[in-house]
Formats: C-alpha cells, structure tokens, sequence
DNA sequence: AATTTCATGTAATTCGTTACATGATTCC
DNA sequence: GGAATCATGTAACGAATTACATGAAATT
C-alpha cells in the first residue's frame, strides 16, 4: 500500500546507493548535481524518506558525529539523521532500474533514467533512449496533424509558439539519434576517461 | 474565496473570449490550437467552468440545436452546455492579460500568456518577453554556478544531462532575444498579413 | 445492431506545496 | 550576541488525475 512519487523515490535511491546522506543534503543534490530535476520541498521529501524506511529499503544513522546520538538520547533532542540503503533497497533500486516500460519515456521520468544511466546495463540504455525516441516521434506527428488542421485559423504568435514547440522536440530526437548512435557504437560512457583513441 | 488553477482558467477565459464553446471543444482546443499547452482533464475542466460561472465570469447556454433544451427540460436529461463569457468574465479577463508579475515568467504561464498575445497590449508583451528572459537567464547562471563545483564528481551520462539541458534552455534565451527584437522594430503580429514589403 | 466519438459529470486518490514550528551550528 | 545556514518535521491545503458512471449522436 501507499504509492509514493515515482521519481522523487528512484532517485532518492539512487542518490544513497553512491553514498548515505541526510534529508537537507539529499535535497540540494536533487537540484544541482542532478540538475535538471525540479526541486522537491521538505515536505515532500521527509514523508518519503520514512515511508521508505518503513518499506525496508532505508535505514537511519546517527549523524556521523558520536555525540549526536549520545547528546540526543541525553537530552531527548534530535540528531543529524543519516540515510543509508538497504541490501533490500539496493535490490530495489536494481530493479526499478531494469524498468523499461512506457512510464520511463515520459519527461521527468526520462530525465531521472538517465541520470542514472551511469549505473543501468547498456541494454536497458538502448530500450530507454528509443522509446524515449519513439515517444517524442508520436508527439511530433500529432502536432504537425494538428497544425496542419488549424493553420489558417491561427495567429501568428500561436503560430510561432507552435513552431518554437515542434523545434524543440525535433532537437531532442537529434540528441537522442547521437546518443543512440553512440551507445551502438559501443561507447561506454559509464567509465570516466575518453578511450584514448577515439577522442580527437 | 475558492482559488482556481490559474493557468487553467486564463486559457478557458481566453478561449471562451474567441467564441462560446461546450467543455469538450474547450478541452481539443487546450491540447490542440494551443498547442504547446499540456491536456487537463474533463475532471479538471468541468469543476472548472463550474466556479467561473458561480463567479459570474461565463454564463452556461443550451446548446446551438434547440431541441436539446427542450427535450431536456421535459425529461430530466442532460443536453449540451455552450458557455459564454460575460461582460464581468470579460474584464476579468482583460485584468489578468495586464498582469506581469513574477508568475508569468513560469514555463507553462509563459506560454499560456504567450499563446495570447494576439489579444495583448505590445507593452504588456515586452514585459512579458524580457521578464521570461531575465528568468531564463538566472537559471542558467544557477546551472553555470552548479555544474562548476560539481563537475568533477559527475560522470558522463550526468554531464551530458546538463549540458543538454542549459543548451535548451540558451536556445530559448535566443529564441526571445528575436521576439524582444522584433517587437521593438514594431513589428505586430497581431495582424496577419505581411506589411507587404519588410519581407522578402 | 454495434462501435466509436461526442458529451457531462463525481468521488477517491495522488502528488506535491506552503506555512508553520523547532532547534542546532557556523560565521561575523 | 545576532544572523545566516543547516537540519528536521507536521498540518492544511491545492491542483490535477484516474476511475467510475451515464448517456446521446454519428458512423459502419
């Protein structure tokens, strides 16, 4: 029972799997080191992370700092509280990981997949990015349909912004064409320096 | 009282202002000739246009075949519902295509805003346009200021995210550094036709 | 006659935010 | 000693979806 957020929890998970954190930490690199993701508020994000714990997939550490814990079982006050992953949460993470259905072709969903992507197998790479691909190739053939049936009844700023939306898409699906085609060609980015050879 | 979704209500009120419409044309409309805009649901429209009539903004109206209301009234049923904006729903209106608050520089008020500039002041247009910009351009300062004190944690999958990422966004900061330019040579795209010899 | 598309609505639920409340730590 | 930032949480609310329920009109 108890549906969390998709993505907040995958990469919740994700984030611990490198290294344990606390609630604030985990937070800022929701937002930076991830980047693209939206900002998840502390609201949103402590609920989470107990309904995580309460799943087994957490669990919580005293602040790395002894005297947290003993100053707050002393005082009854709160100490730093470390999140750390599971075996269980490490394997869930594993599988979630594996996913490759409809949902991940979805913006933010995609977004989250790959920013993992470091730690997904090459295969589930591939089915990400062409479905992702093949998703973004739907949405433009609706839009070009749709245009093609209200182009004259259309402004020219609404005009614009429709053009400016199908650009943008089309972009995307270059990127994906050039990440497709650098995964087939067996680039594995997973591993940090360039293979030596084939960079110029 | 009762806050409504704002993005939702503009653009009906802003549709409805074009002709009368039934919620489901509204809905096409939403997905389709704005375009850009995301797909609301019928469970988010019909509540919707319920408020914006207690509001007195719309009036409800039988549908165009008279029959409907006829034959309604006589035996309890449901005919189709066409709205109409009032003069107060009007006014209201042309209260909000004035504002140019923070909140319209958002991503998805943004381009409801945008997709009805065709009924908007050029000033309030500038506004609009240089506010998104100044927006747009704190967040890649963000994403500059980020990715320099992380770069060398992240692998490439993450790199590439973010790099993709602020290129999307750059390419929108020009997209309305053309916009801004071409209001300030006057030029209005209100009106449809070319002024016949700006262009080639 | 059956299916699809048109058309309107409600209830439960999900997802997430804002505002509030508290307190520790670090820097000036 | 005061301010900023770090840190954790809760309650109330908001926005929107999904699933459900209903039925008319058009098409095959």
């Amino acid at each position: 029972m108890s549906r969390r957020s998709g993505i907040l929890e995958f990469a919740v998970l994700g984030l611990l799997r490198e290294s344990p954190m606390h609630g604030y930490e985990l937070r800022k690199r929701l937002n930076t080191s991830l980047g693209v993701f939206r900002a998840f508020s502390y609201g949103t994000l402590y609920p989470c992370l107990k309904t995580l714990v309460a799943n087994g997939w957490l669990i919580e550490e005293p602040g790395n700092a002894p005297e947290d814990a003993l100053a707050a079982s002393l005082a009854g006050r709160r100490a730093k509280i470390v999140y750390r992953l599971t075996a269980a949460g490490k394997e869930h993470f594993e599988e979630l990981l594996s996913h490759t259905g409809p949902e991940t072709w979805e913006d933010e969903s995609f977004a989250a997949r790959f920013a993992f992507f470091g730690q997904t197998e090459r295969d589930v790479r591939m089915r990400v990015l062409e479905g992702r691909r093949s998703r973004l190739e739907e949405r433009l053939e609706k839009m070009r349909a749709s245009l093609a049936r209200t182009r004259e009844r259309l402004d020219d700023y609404t005009l614009e912004l429709q053009r400016h939306g199908m650009e943008s898409v089309e972009r995307e699906v270059r990127w994906l064409n050039e990440l497709i085609e650098s995964e087939r060609a067996g680039r594995d980015r997973r591993r940090s320096g360039p293979s030596d050879e084939t960079e110029k």
